[in-house]
DNA sequence: CGCGGATCGTTACACTGTAACAGGCAGGGT
DNA sequence: ACCCTGCCTGTTACAGTGTAACGATCCGCG
């Protein structure tokens, strides 16, 4: 898949839910994909959590993804969205964003050795994911050299995207 | 500049409260000639708070600060913590560990243009900060590249650390 | 003296995350 | 059919993290 590949400048319209319906569809099927080769359970609570965090153009709290799942008289618990949340970080569909307890949809579908960065704007609050072996390389040359070995890596950029840079603030930053 | 030269080859010993003592006093230091410099006030529960952060040898949260500033009749409530640390991160002397919502002591006096990488040992629980111009360069063009003008960086790599490595031997030295 | 600014104590509250236990449901062996 | 087992989910309770709001204190300044 080449999502978005050739965008050049990462205009990136997705702070509201520009791509985000294809982008879905697509998460889906790649967790389906992944659950009938390893044999495991993509459960309803589990394509709808990750229905409901593809859909949303920003990173989303585990309490949030619970009130969007819940319909009245079918309240979902926070706690059953963090166990399916465990389940599509551990595979790589989601991603946890550390410096702002949220999630966001994985945009790559890269390997568990590649890290992702994400790019975060202060001002609309969209996450770009971005992955580039440049940085790759030189932390895995810094770590070695500290005789270090990693397991996981962080790497959260916060700053002001594109879009917004020409236009004082515009992003819509949603209140609540 | 000067580019962390104390601790040459990162065998770190800080699993513990090896060089502790030492660093606080020289942070106390920084933080006076900091506070002196800007016309801050550098308060008695700042740096008293600092000193708790510095002299444990592992990322602390603010509720466990809180604790060891607390005295038999007279309590420090952790919000009164986390002002102190809001005051001590902005300025650069400790910082926090998003993925462990905890506080370390700054370990090198670097601006606020370089960015630190810390090496979080899954082990040990201690953690190691580093700094490298070169990813900061790969970084920087890959922002670049993608239009994004950055404020603030995170870059946390858990793992295992040199020390844990060995499983029998700690503390190998070594050279190089 | 009165005033504004910064700090800190205190309370209350919202948000984030996990432990523990119980019920449901599918598959497999008998 | 039955039981057993493993996995998922619902529910409750709780621990941990972080902030808003208000008031008191201190201090420098006109
Ligand atoms: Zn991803
Ligand atoms: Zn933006
Ligand atoms: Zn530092
Ligand atoms: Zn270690």
């Amino acid at each position: 898949m080449d999502e978005h590949g050739t965008c050049g400048h990462h205009g990136h319209a997705h702070g509201r839910d520009g791509h985000g319906p294809a982008r879905t569809a697509d998460l889906v099927a790649r967790a389906e994909r992944l659950a009938q080769d390893l044999g495991l359970q993509f459960t309803a609570l589990r394509r709808r959590t990750l229905e409901v965090v593809a859909e949303e153009g920003r990173p989303l709290g585990a309490y949030d993804i619970a009130e969007r799942l819940s319909a009245p008289g079918k309240r979902v618990a926070a706690v059953s969205v963090y166990r399916a949340l465990d389940f599509l970080t551990e595979h790589g569909l989601v991603h946890r964003i550390a410096s702002r307890n949220a999630f966001v949809p994985c945009e790559h579908g890269h390997g568990a050795g590649e890290s992702a960065v994400f790019l975060i704007c202060r001002s609309c609050g969209s996450v770009d994911e971005t992955i580039s072996a440049e940085i790759e390389r030189s932390l895995d040359r810094t770590l070695a050299q500290a005789g270090f070995k990693p397991a996981s890596r962080i790497v959260e950029i916060e700053g002001e995207c594109g879009a917004c840079q020409g236009r004082g603030e515009c992003g819509r930053l949603e209140p609540r």
